[in-house]
RNA sequence: CGGGGCGUAGCGUAGCCCGGUCAUCGCGCCACAUUUGGGAUGUGGAGGUCGCAAGUUCGAAUCUUGCCGCCCCGACCA
């Protein structure tokens, strides 16, 4: 990669931590590798949860919990599984400390070694197969559909806010099914609402396809993912879904009797996203002023600003304000009413930009007098003055304009950002001056997937699903391929 | 673990090459006053082991060595 490119990312990787930072939305911590959430990004992750979970209840799932902690033994059961996550996990071997005898600070203590260690889970499948063991015995117990809000420990060597840290919270389904065809209808539906949700509730269009047999889930047969893109041209994996064969249940001994009293092991599925979608969510949307957030997810749709001079002013705001306020709640609109007098209204402005608030209402006494408000809309800062009569209504159309709008704009950007290539140098071409999917032949071996990856970073996001089929020459060794895959560079 | 950059007040920084009233400036913070339609202004004030340790020197933020930490790029990855 050419220095300019090296340069143009750093600026950007600057401006993404910027923002977060200055939006409130998380901090560095005191330890390497793992962030604070602070409240206004947890506001955030508590919307986006609870529209996922009420989604997973509605399709028969239930959430539980299950340790933190899983057995060494466990991560080795299954080959392929062990392989993927084995370099990355966090070891507890100990479970004490003790005053050193030599000084006055605290050491582990060496009598307190572990028979077993335990492994931080960097994803639950052992453990939970592990019990599934003793849940299932008969069809009667299938399908299970169980989801768990957890957070999970990578041992990452690089990290990155929200999409790579080394402790991030996200959710993991786990489901068991009788048969092949129902699990991979579940694998599908999940894929499906993650998509849905990206969409509609994030406003990040997002491409559904299923992975190369490279980026596949450790311990899958088939892995689906949604791919979104972000501003700078480079791809996110959001949410996966995998269709995981028999391969846990053969690896944990989990069978079940069908109806005709035969023995076979269980169909299985698993899929999660997690925080990493608030950054997809701010390299999505965000501008240079900060954060735009879809006014679906957003923890405060509405900021009311007053402007005022002394009490008497103040005091006719507030009371023109206090019915308008009851106005927002019962249609289901969060407002805030900021009236704190040690800020200016032009500081409050900026702020409330910055933390991607999607609509700002000002108001003072002049307004007033003509029954009118100032309503700024963030997505494009355009201004109107409004009525009174009726603003909490006009609000919620405008509330409904904005997510159609950030949507539209991400998805003209995405559409214009997906390109074909039809050799080797068109594509790399792309790749460095333009980014974003592209659009290319592939001959199907993971040899040549490797090897491109060697070449220029970009990796197979996915293979789309409802992908056209179309005779062509792979870029790369001129083998025929029977499809465009799509290729990009990705966090 | 490799390459690059950096560490000076809560945050962001100047000074470092060329050692000596150099600890600079901005933001923020506190007090008071005037202000309030796009991050206010004035006056006064508080705040520092110059990342840590050793060395060179009459003298170190500045030079040397070692260590620690952070950020960015790469390998790894959601």
């Amino acid at each position: 990669m050419s220095k300019e490119i090296t340069s143009r990312e750093q600026d950007y990787s600057q401006w993404y931590n910027d923002i977060i930072i200055k939006a409130g939305l998380a901090d560095y911590s005191a330890v390497r590798g793992c962030m604070v959430i602070k409240p206004y990004g947890f506001a955030l992750w508590e919307k986006m949860r609870d529209q996922l979970d009420k989604r997973f209840k509605e399709t028969g799932h239930q959430n539980a919990y299950f340790p933190l902690f899983i057995p060494k033994s466990f991560l080795n059961k299954e080959a392929a599984h062990v392989e993927g996550f084995a370099k990355e996990c966090a070891v507890v071997t100990h479970y004490r400390l003790k005053i050193n005898p030599e000084g006055n600070d605290i050491i582990v203590d060496p009598e307190a070694k572990l028979e077993e260690e335990l492994i931080v889970r960097p994803t639950s499948e052992t453990i939970i197969w592990n019990t599934y063991k003793t849940w299932i015995q008969s069809y009667r117990d299938l399908p299970l559909l169980i989801n768990q809000w957890a957070n999970v420990v990578r041992w990452e060597m690089r990290t990155r806010l929200f999409l790579r840290t080394t402790e991030f919270l996200w959710q993991e389904g786990h489901t068991a099914h009788a048969t092949s065809q129902e699990a991979i209808d579940e694998t599908l539906q999940m894929l499906e609402i993650y998509a849905e949700f990206a969409e509609e509730w994030m406003a990040m269009p997002v491409v559904k396809g299923v992975k190369s047999i490279n980026e596949r889930f450790a311990g899958a047969v088939d892995t689906y993912c949604i791919e979104a893109l972000m501003q700078d041209g480079k791809a996110l994996q959001s949410g996966t879904s995998h269709f995981l064969g028999q391969n846990f249940a053969k690896a944990f001994d989990v069978k079940f009797s069908d109806k005709e009293n035969k023995l076979d092991y269980v169909w299985a599925t698993s899929w999660g996203v997690s925080t990493r979608l608030i950054g997809a969510l701010v390299m999505a949307h965000s501008d240079d002023d900060g954060l735009v957030l879809p006014p679906k997810i957003a923890p405060l749709q509405v900021v009311i600003v007053p402007i005022f001079k002394g009490e008497d002013q103040k005091k006719l705001v507030d009371e023109k304000v206090a019915p308008i306020m009851e106005d927002f709640k019962a249609i289901g609109i969060s407002v805030k009413y900021d009236d704190d007098d040690s800020r200016r209204p032009g500081w409050k402005f900026a702020e409330y930009e910055m933390k991607g608030v999607p609509v700002r209402i000002a108001m003072g006494a002049r307004d007033i007098e003509k029954n009118i408000a100032e309503v700024v809309r963030r997505d494009n800062k355009k201004k109107e003055m409004v009525s009174l009569d009726g603003l909490a209504n006009t609000v919620l159309v405008l509330l409904d304009d904005i997510q159609k709008n950030i949507y539209q704009k991400a998805k003209v950007y995405r559409d214009d950002h997906i390109t074909k290539a039809d050799n080797w140098d068109e594509f790399v071409k792309l790749l460095d001056e333009k980014g974003g999917f592209i659009s290319a032949h592939w001959d199907g071996t993971a040899e040549t997937e490797e090897k491109i990856k060697e070449l220029t970073k970009a990796t197979i996001r996915c293979i789309p699903l409802n992908n056209t089929k179309e005779e062509g020459k792979c870029i790369l060794t001129g083998n025929p391929s029977g499809e465009r895959v799509l290729f990009a560079r990705a966090y």
